[in-house]
DNA sequence: CTATCCACCTGGCGGC
DNA sequence: TGCCGCCAGGTGGATA
């Protein structure tokens, strides 16, 4: 599910509620996610109030009064739920539950446990070792031309992996990386220095409208609940190339996307598009 | 320093 | 139906 779009549309479903709310009990039902949840996790939340929620690439961040700040990572799977009134019963994969007054709950659930949680404060939080190399995020002003061709020029790897390595940028992921390369007219298996000036300032401005329309089409879909089917839905009808292989490019119309493999991971784009 | 690989999990799907 | 292998939106940490 959660590239950066996801996460910030979360992010902005779930500040609302949170915003300057007290946590009246916080429910964690196992030891750990992917890494343990930390000694008296929710003994040192309960009955301190949220004063915000922030976005870190593809973390959540919960500022907790006192100091004290949520790490939250929502891996492959991981989903927040706002519930009211009636809660029903947790499932299998429900795992924390953030409790406030008037019944409402907002609820964690992650099948594959590939998210995390855990404490920080504001003074430690900027060298945290889970946030202190992250690259720019995408949608400020210090992600740039200029920052963008200096990260490439010295990257010995493809385009397609320094676009998903954090440090360089934060909060792509499979899916936007190809759509922004796709849109770019770049192929993914291109050595990131060989980018020429115009090719990255073409990507630094697809980032920005890819990234941008998958927002628009999340926050659009926001009722109660923060994304409820865990999937992506919404913005699958705006992917051009990701999930499309075998499918006739709908802009060229001469060739079918492909779709290879890339360290592991598949990569989506149009022979004829890019190059 | 950088690049690559692995591990961590469950569930859904296609093929036999 | 059932079983099996493969695939999936991520990333920290080990290794070379």
């Amino acid at each position: 599910m959660p590239e950066l779009p996801e996460v910030e549309t979360v992010r902005r479903g779930l500040e609302p509620i949170l915003e300057g709310q007290k946590l009246v009990s916080v429910i964690v039902r196992r030891d750990d996610l992917r890494i343990p949840f930390p000694k008296n996790f929710a003994k040192r939340l309960t009955g301190k109030k949220i004063i915000n929620l922030t976005r870190r690439a593809k973390y959540l961040l919960m500022h907790i009064e006192g100091g004290d700040v949520v790490i939250i990572h929502l891996g492959m799977s991981g989903n927040m739920k706002i519930l009211k009134n009636n809660i029903p019963q947790p499932g299998k994969h429900d795992h924390v539950d953030f409790c406030f007054i008037n019944n409402i709950v907002v609820r964690y659930n992650d099948p594959r446990r590939f998210g995390l949680m855990t404490l920080s404060n504001e003074k430690k939080l900027q060298t945290h070792r889970f946030l202190k190399f992250i690259g720019p995020d995408p949608l400020s002003n210090n992600f740039n031309y200029i920052s963008l061709s200096k990260s490439l020029s010295h990257r010995k790897t493809t385009i397609k992996a320094a676009l998903l390595d954090q440090k360089i940028i934060a909060g792509l992921g499979n899916i936007y990386v190809s759509e922004s390369l796709f849109r770019s007219g770049i192929l993914p298996t291109r050595m990131a220095r060989s980018l020429i000036n115009v090719e990255v300032e073409k990507l630094v401005a697809n980032i920005r409208v890819v990234l941008i329309e998958a927002l628009e089409a999340g926050g659009s879909s926001l009722n109660d609940h923060v994304k409820p089917d865990g999937k992506l839905g919404y913005f699958q009808n705006n992917l051009k190339v990701y999930g499309r292989d075998n499918e006739m490019c709908n802009v060229c119309l001469e060739s079918k996307i492909k779709k290879i493999r890339q360290s592991g991971r598949s990569t989506f784009f149009c022979p004829v598009c890019q190059n």
